[in-house]
Parts: structure tokens; sequence; C-alpha cells
DNA sequence: TAGGAGTGTCATTAT
DNA sequence: CGATAATGACACTCC
């Protein structure tokens, strides 16, 4: 069914385009311009027969609009994927307008349906033929498909989160999923109309949306999306005993063919519809696994979001990368789309002639089990749900792994930028923190050094030399001035400071980014700001370089302290007392000069103490990191054993539906033959389908005949 | 002018 | 027991 959508700014302005989206993201195909490929392809990202340049001027037009695709929350969709599984199920009624008309309103007035006729497009008069053009607007303009009290989406939503015994996987959702937690189902609609119109350019929001848009671009991409369509309409109405759907649940969910439901064939329509069943039970019950597979990705992405937050850069570019991602998917949408429509099949169409006689079939499970002489079919169908092999089409399984290899690729390069930028400021001695490591570092004069640098505490015990060169005290304050940071203040280098934690320790821990605007150098050499001297060599210079001098150094010049204070701190015990005896000091120099010692040391051990703290929250930021990063593969491992298994169900499916049509066109003649059923369901393959169809028609045509 | 960030200093405790 | 390291708390400075 093709949703044709001519006026496309019509129905920008008119809130349309959040319908055409969740159309669009509901799997319908829903035609924007004839110039440019359906606006479904586009919504979900570009596919192959996309450029780019089409795809950009659609998203300026959506920009331009405020309107946003990522904007579609999840319970919009789903709302409105269940009115799609709707008018796809009175599609395959193929009842006249009027007449379904007629009948929605008998049952309406029997309060037998509730939301179908609040549809606007029943409202609206909307039959079958008005389903080649898109959703209606009410009278006011309003979306005519919008629910007033949606029970049935309550319901759905109370059962996923508040009802896992369903099945595993949705226990599994509820324990981890936020994307349900996200949008409390009665602020749907307030926060959809605003995401809707609100600007994109909100950072947040754009990456949440972004997400959202990934995930749902996914899920339609997802050959098994269709089906779980289907199974969602089944979740809602059928096992719910408050059926909101009353057409599908009586007539269309509970899979009776319409023939097998003829007067004359009831007891061989309950038997093939225990056959048709006994097949697809096994194998259509997992819209777990849609979910599983959606938090699946919620959860990968995440984890990206929480990198990618980290680069302003990949915010930008995060488009385009989704663009590029999704067109990496392109390549399979045939196989997608092929997938989708065997799937599709595996729910009853109703016949092109309802009074059609119903063949006489009269089979069981067990003899069609038996049937299969392909045991390895009868294998997977007996192992769909536990360890299978790998069958996956290539194409779909390169695509996918694609997809999540990008995000792996980007969440690993990402540590590695930040691994290699903390490889350069731990070696670089730039931080005033890591003075230990700078060439000047008072670890090789003294017994100092911290804990942290080990080889600086091995070498100081070693030390053997008598003096540090003045200038080489401390190494810290010498590299400020190398970097020329001191007085090198740069306002954008502020701004990045205060961003977060890491980033202000990333910043910092550049080397040309550190000491920003800070001048702390009362206690530094004074070496530094000149040649080295003694104190009574530089006296006379006191007035040019007092403003330079940290307080020790002033306090040791009123006493006339004979060294510089970097000696006095930076020599090691023994070195110190006999500097002291070679000078005949006073009891005030002394205490000034131990006092000197004492700060200077302390300052050293703050500074050591300092950036432990950071090496400590380092470590446990790239221990965060690998931990994201296993749970990121594991999420993947787990997607893909999961698409596995969908996969080889989904071709199950598609075997069931050849043997089950082929049985049904046979009208039981030849369901006893089994191996030629399935001998030929075997072999051919879905390409071929529709020829070994026609062929096989005339085949049985020709050995009626001959009977 | 308030507040964040970096740094020095003091007090205290541990080694 | 003194020297030193480690660290919390506070103050200062700069932006």
């Amino acid at each position: 069914m093709v949703w044709a959508m001519p006026d496309l700014k019509k129905y920008f302005t008119e809130g349309l385009i959040q319908v055409a989206i969740l159309l669009s993201l509901a799997g319908m195909r829903v035609d924007v311009d004839p110039y440019l490929p359906p606006f479904s392809e586009i919504i979900l990202g570009p596919s192959s027969a996309l450029t780019q340049t089409q795809f950009h001027n659609l998203r300026n037009i959506l920009d331009g609009y405020n309107v946003h695709p990522k904007s579609v929350d999840l319970d919009e969709f789903i709302t409105a994927r269940r009115h799609l599984s709707w008018v796809r199920s009175l599609d395959r009624l193929q009842v006249p307008a009027a007449e379904l008309e007629a009948w929605l309103v008998h049952r309406e007035s029997d309060n037998a349906v509730s939301i179908p006729s609040q549809v606007g497009l029943l409202e609206e008069g909307g039959g079958l033929e008005d389903m080649e053009e898109p959703m209606r607007l009410g009278s006011g303009g309003e979306l005519s498909y919008e629910v007033a009290e949606d029970q049935s989406l309550e319901a759905f939503m109370s059962r996923s989160l508040n009802h896992p015994d369903d099945d595993e996987l949705l226990k599994e959702e509820d324990a981890e999923s936020f994307f349900w937690e996200q949008d409390p189902p009665q602020n749907i609609h307030q926060e959809q109309s605003e995401n809707g119109r609100t600007q994109p350019n909100l950072l947040n929001d754009e990456e949440e949306e972004e997400d959202e848009f990934m995930v749902e671009s996914w899920r339609n991409l997802n050959p098994f999306h269709n089906q779980m369509l289907e199974e969602d309409l089944e979740l809602s109405g059928v096992r719910d005993g408050s059926s909101l759907w009353p057409l599908i649940d009586s007539s269309l969910l509970s899979e009776e063919d319409p023939e097998l439901t003829g007067p004359g064939v009831q007891n061989a329509g309950e038997h093939a519809l225990q056959f048709q069943r006994s097949l697809i039970s096994p194998l259509l019950p997992e819209q777990e696994s849609t979910f599983s597979l959606e938090q699946q990705w919620q959860d990968v992405l995440s984890i990206m979001e929480s990198q990618v937050m980290n680069t302003t850069e990949t915010i930008e570019d995060s488009l385009g990368n989704i663009s590029d991602s999704d067109r990496n998917t392109g390549s399979i949408e045939n196989v997608i789309h092929q997938d989708i429509s065997l799937n599709q099949a595996t729910l009853p169409r109703f016949p092109e002639t309802p009074n059609s006689t119903m063949p006489n079939i009269n089979l069981d499970t067990s003899s069609n089990a038996e049937a299969f002489e392909d045991s390895d079919i009868i294998e997977l169908l007996m192992n769909a749900g536990s360890d299978l092999p790998s069958p996956l089409d290539p194409l779909l399984e390169e695509a996918m792994l694609d997809e999540i290899a990008l995000m792996d690729l980007g969440l690993e390069e990402l540590g590695q930028t930040q691994f290699e930028e903390q490889n350069q400021a731990d070696s670089d001695s730039g931080l005033s923190l890591d003075y230990s490591q700078s060439p000047s570092s008072p670890c090789g004069s003294e017994s100092s050094s911290s804990s942290s640098s080990s080889s600086c505490s091995s070498s100081s015990s070693n030390s053997t030399h008598s003096l540090v060169p003045d200038e080489d005290a401390v190494g810290y304050s010498h590299i400020k001035e190398e970097d020329g940071a001191v007085g090198g203040f740069m306002p954008e280098q502020t701004k990045m400071c205060q961003s977060s934690f890491l980033e202000t320790r990333q910043f910092h821990r550049l080397p040309c980014l550190e000491h920003i605007g800070h001048d702390h150098t009362y206690n530094q050499p004074q070496s530094q700001r000149k040649p080295p001297k003694d104190f009574f060599e530089e006296s006379t210079e006191d007035n040019a370089l007092e403003h330079l001098s940290s307080r020790d150094e002033k306090r040791a010049r009123l006493m006339n302290i004979p060294f510089s204070n970097e000696r006095i701190i930076n020599l090691n015990v023994d070195e110190f007392n006999r500097l002291l005896e070679k000078y005949h000091l006073s009891e005030a120099q002394l205490t000034l000069i131990r006092d000197i010692r004492r700060r200077g040391k302390n300052k050293m051990a703050a500074q050591n103490c300092r950036r432990r703290k950071l090496d400590v929250l380092v470590e446990l930021e790239h221990g965060v990191d690998s931990l994201r990063r296993l749970r990121a593969k594991l999420l993947r491992e787990k997607s893909e054993i999961s698409c596995s298994i969908k996969e080889v169900k989904q071709r199950l499916n598609s075997l069931y539906e050849e043997v089950y049509e082929r049985l049904r066109e046979e009208q039981g003649l030849l369901y006893c033959d089994n191996n030629f059923t399935l001998q030929q369901g075997r072999t051919r393959n879905a390409a071929s389908q529709n020829r070994s169809d026609s062929q096989s028609r005339r085949k049985l045509s020709k050995r009626q005949k001959h009977k």
C-alpha cells in the first residue's frame, strides 16, 4: 500500500508530517514527491536510492518547519502503528468502505468498538478507497488519528512495564529499560507536541532524539520489525481480553483463514488451523525480541551518548554518522524487504474468492513434523530459541554488525583519544602536580618524592650528588614558564575548563593549557627569573625582583638567609644539616629556614596529593570506559545471537508458508504426500517462488485432470 | 560581584 | 622521637 503525500509543505504546516513520520516508522510507504524516494525511506535514513543531496534537502525542509523526525516519540509511534496495523487489517479484509463503515457503526453501537471509531480515517468516511491518501485531517485541521484515551496503549504500556510475566525478555526489558520509562504515558501528547515543534538546537534533546531516531530507524530496517507490528497488535488485542481491536481480534488476529471458517469445512479448518498454529506458535511469539533488540540498541546508544557528549565535534557530526550508518544498512534493504514480505505472508489473507471451498485437510502437528524430512529444519525448529547456528544472511549480518561496529569504533576511538591524551599528559611534566617527572624534579635531590613516582623514590634514595642547582629546585614552576602559560590566559580555555570535570582535566593535562591564568609564583625559585645567584650576590636587585618573590623568599632575604630556598627545600636531611652547619645562623634564621623547608615540602606533598587524586579519578574513568566497552561488546553479541535466532525463525516461517500454501493449493490432494510437498518447498528459493508456484499449479491441474 | 579553579599553607595523622 | 609524607581544610589569587 502506498500512501501518497503530494503536498509536503501543506502537511508540514498542518502537522501531518508527524503522521507521515509515524507512518514511515510504522513501516508504511509514504510518498512525498514523485522526484524523491518514498518519504518513509527519507525519514528512516538515506537508502541506496537516496542521494546525499536529496537527503540534506529534505532535512533542511524538516528543520525549516521545525519538525524533526527524531521528535517522534515511542508512544505516538506505538499508537500510530497500531492504527496502521488496524488499517492493514482493513486492507486485508478488502471490504467495501461503505460496508465497513456500516459494520463499524454497528459495532460501535454495541460498544464493541472504541478506538477504531476515533480513527479519523474512518470518521471522515474513509474506507479502503481513501487509503491511497495520507491520513486525513479533521475538520479543525487536527490530527485525526489522535486518540483521546487510548486504553489499549495504556494496557500495552502497563503490560510492558508492570506485567513482565508475559515473557522472559519483557521481564529483562523492564529491568533495565529506560526507553519506556523516559516518557510516561500521561505526558505523551504534551511532550510530543512540544518536541515536534521546538527547535532542534537544544543539545540534550537533540541527542536523545537522535538516539530515538536511530533506534526507530533501525527498528524499521529490522527485517523482523513488521512481524513485530503484527505481534504487537496481537499482544494488545488478542492476548488481552479487553481488546480494543475487535476487528482484528475476532477475525484477523486469530489467524483464522476465512477459508477455514467456511460452514462446510469447519473441522478441516480447525485442523488446518491447528497445524498452522503448531508451526507458527513457536515461531511467532517473539515480540519480546523486538524490545530486547531495541533495548540493546538503546543501551549501545546510551553508551555512545555518554561518550559522544565529551566531544562536540561528534555531536555536530552525529547526524552525518547516522546517515552513514543508515546508508550502510541501505545495502540490505532489498533483503530486508524481502524478508518482510515473506514474513507478512505468515498472516493469512482473505482469499480472492471468499466462498471457495475448503479442502478437507486432516493434519496434525506430529504428522507434519514427521513429514519434514529435512532433519536440519526440524532441528532448527526445535532449537529455535536456544543455541542456534548462525545462518544469518551474510548481507543482513554484515550490515547489522557494521552498524554496531561503527558504534564500537566510535567508542574505541574515543577511548583511544582519551588514552593518548592521558599518555601525553602523563609523559609530560607540564602539570604542576607532575613535577616529579620534570627534568628538574626534586626527586633527584632528596627523598621527597611521592609514592606514585617509584622511579623518583629509588633514585632519590640513592642520591649522591651534593647540591642541586638552584634553577632546578622546583621543576613544576620551571615548566610553567617554559610553556609560556603564565599570563597567557586564553578565554576559550577557561570556557572549556568549566564544561565538565573530564574536559577540565583533559585540557589541564595539556601542557599548553596548564596554569591558565594563574601566576602563583611566590614560591618559585628566583633562579627561574634570573640567572642563579646566591642571595648576597643578588641583593642589589631586590627592588627589581621583589614583585616576583614569594613570601618565603622575602622572609629569607629579610633574615639574610645565605642560601636559596630551593636548596633549603630540596636538599636531603644530611646535606641540609651540613649546609646549616656551614653557616653560623641565629635561632630565628634557623626557624625560618626550617619553616621554609617544611612549607616547601608540604607544598610539593600537596601537589603530589592532588595529582594522586586526579590519577585515581583517571583510573576510575578508564575502568568505567573499559566496562562500557565490555558491555557494548556483550550487547553486540547478544544482538547478533538474537538476529540469528530471528533469521532462522523467519526462514522457517517462510518455509511453513510455502508448505501451507502448497497444501492449501492442492486442496488436500497431496497433503498426505509429504515428501513431494516438502521437497518442493525445500528446493525452492524465495526468488523463484512465484514462478515455481505457477509451475506447481500447472502440475497440479494436470494431475487432477489425469485423475 | 559571586563563584569556580588552582594553588599554597596549616594542622593533623601516619609512616 | 624527629623527619617526612599524606591529606583535609582553609585562604588566597585569578579569571
